[in-house]
DNA sequence: ATTACTGCAAACTATTTGCAGCCTC
DNA sequence: GAGGCTGCAAATAGTTTGCAGTAAT
């Protein structure tokens, strides 16, 4: 897709800020950008990351992806199962899809949207307290588990 | 405020789900009730409960936190911020209060709104997939931290 | 040549669980 | 009196950190 793109923006990100370009850097980046639209946890990353640089540790993934985090590269989520997922940042501003997560099956989907600009401006009317960024989880059954409810339902909460 | 109508849908429910009401339980409950707006870290409602029970032990705070939950009776909340925060739900059904977090100070406002049921109608008839809950979090600077950043943030407890 | 970065293992934090005894129903 | 509930301590799970060695600039 856009790979090569998102892929320069982070290097120079990189570069910019003085941080060194590492094989192991590489080899994270490179996963990230192949799972751009997946939700993969720190363990995930690290188990695909292994392929291509098998000596990594899992202490330089998730240093990799803090560095990345506040670096604006990459953006963190956490589901309320216990552990974060990670995902690039496809814009260098704001990014504008919600989560739909199936409490079912534990599918994570997602929505592009952003009438939250209505809410957050109001906030600012009413409250004075300036938004500049959210997180919007959506719970709820996916198509593919309306019909068959009840099954056993993976460990998901809010 | 509406403190004892909580509390006695609180206790029926337990009684009809054939669960004991023992002093810890009552002791967490008031806690829960004393906070109804607060949004309190399972430590922080252990510490609290010590005060009038002193002997209860951690455990049985999650304990009934997770009794609760499963009730429908509290909800938990997570902000990424490595814990959980529990507080009382106001109704039987849904809630819409959505949180204001503070990224400076950690302060966790609330602001009402059902904006989102426009955007759960669209999601569905977009989507298919049924939104039965949500979870909004908005990120941001409060009021008081507008003009004073960079401060040292300190580590929310109150 | 610096000195940031890495892997390993140990440390940490929030939460869960096993178990023997206790106490509510 | 039976079985759910409790406190304690130990176990987990995800993440972070200290350190000595390694390698990018």
């Amino acid at each position: 897709m856009q790979k090569q793109k998102l892929r320069d923006r982070i290097y120079s990100a990189l570069r910019e800020g003085d941080h060194r370009l590492t094989p192991q850097r590489e080899a994270v980046v490179e996963v990230l950008l192949d799972n751009a639209d997946a939700h993969l946890s720190a363990e995930n990353i690290f188990m695909q990351t292994k392929h291509n640089y098998p000596d990594i540790g899992l202490a330089t993934v998730y240093r990799t992806l803090e560095l990345l985090e506040n670096l604006g590269l990459v953006h963190r989520f956490d589901y309320g199962d216990g552990q974060s997922r990670y995902e690039v940042s496809l814009t260098a501003e704001g990014h504008y899809h919600h989560h739909l997560i199936c409490v079912n099956c534990g599918e994570i989907g997602e929505f592009k949207d952003d009438l939250l600009d209505e809410i957050e401006e109001k906030i600012a009317a009413d409250t004075g307290f300036v938004v500049t960024d959210h997180c919007l989880r959506l719970f709820g059954l996916c198509q593919k588990c309306q019909g068959e409810q009840d099954k056993p339902a993976e460990p998901i909460d809010k």
